[in-house]
DNA sequence: GGTGAAAGGATAAAATG
DNA sequence: CATTTTATCCTTTCACC
């Protein structure tokens, strides 16, 4: 992991469908260089996986929330993460310190179906209690912070 | 916007570096259809971009925080928002409903680095206080939610 | 809207310095 | 480690349906 390294991952970061020839070029290597390149970073864990990153409101998720799960006393906190990852509109989930055991992030069409999955969070054993904060709006979200960084829009 | 749309999100969620010849593979089409596709649903905005995802852990920033921000009462909500995102500890950024003009999500190296960002949070102007929750662990963070997926795991 | 073909480029895997 | 090379595959455009 040196600074070239670091070059490149910044560049898939901000156009993670750039070619390799692409980051040759923005780095000042050959294609195959930077191949090889990748290849470890990716082998090794530090690039996880490339997503596409979409509007959510342009494909029927409008209503964004975060949700604390605050814990009842038997609770195990991994058979409940387990529970989490089963409901598809929890998009992320962090075990966090606190009074809470977890928040999640809940992504769904309308708040009819917010309070459906609320209802569904609180019916998972070991969840004591929620408590919901309304996304109003997303001023920006999943920026690269590592290195430098112009701007924080995508392609 | 059709069931094939969604099936080349899906797939471009997963696998953000998909070749339109994979993704044409998997939708049943020509290459160059997924192409034509592709191309309109990021020229309407509904695919805003292609990014690699890091380990956090591996690129050394190590420690995540929920931090929310209690408005001043003469904040400017854009100002605040504007002073945010200039600070690049700051990955995610929300506008809330309740006592918290915003919800940030913060990545840093140390927890030393953590007490200065917090630091640099209050200074904002419009910023009254901060209520910082630690992230212990991140169970799973930015699934694609919207159609079928078998597993979360990306490429 | 889609297909298929063809030129130009990119990828992946060698051998080499 | 990077480069160059090579065969293979992909991208992109275009004529056509």
């Amino acid at each position: 992991m040196d600074a070239l390294d670091r070059q490149i991952i910044a560049a898939l970061r901000t156009n993670g469908r750039a070619t390799y020839a692409d980051l040759g070029r923005q780095v000042g290597l050959s294609a195959s260089a930077v191949h090889e390149r990748v290849g470890k970073l990716e082998s090794s864990g530090v690039i996880t996986g490339y997503h596409a990153v979409v509007d959510p409101r342009l494909v029927g998720l409008g209503v964004t929330a975060l949700v604390g799960i605050h814990p009842s006393d038997t609770a195990d906190d991994d058979e409940v993460a387990a529970a989490l990852a089963r409901l598809p509109e929890v998009e992320s989930c962090y075990a966090v310190a606190g009074d809470e055991a977890f928040v999640v992030k809940v992504r769904v069409a309308t708040v009819d179906d917010l309070e459906r999955t609320l209802v569904r969070l609180r019916r998972i054993d070991g969840v004591a209690r929620t408590n919901t904060t309304v996304v109003l709006s997303t001023r920006f979200e999943g920026r690269p912070n590592s290195p430098e960084e112009p701007a924080p829009r995508a392609e």
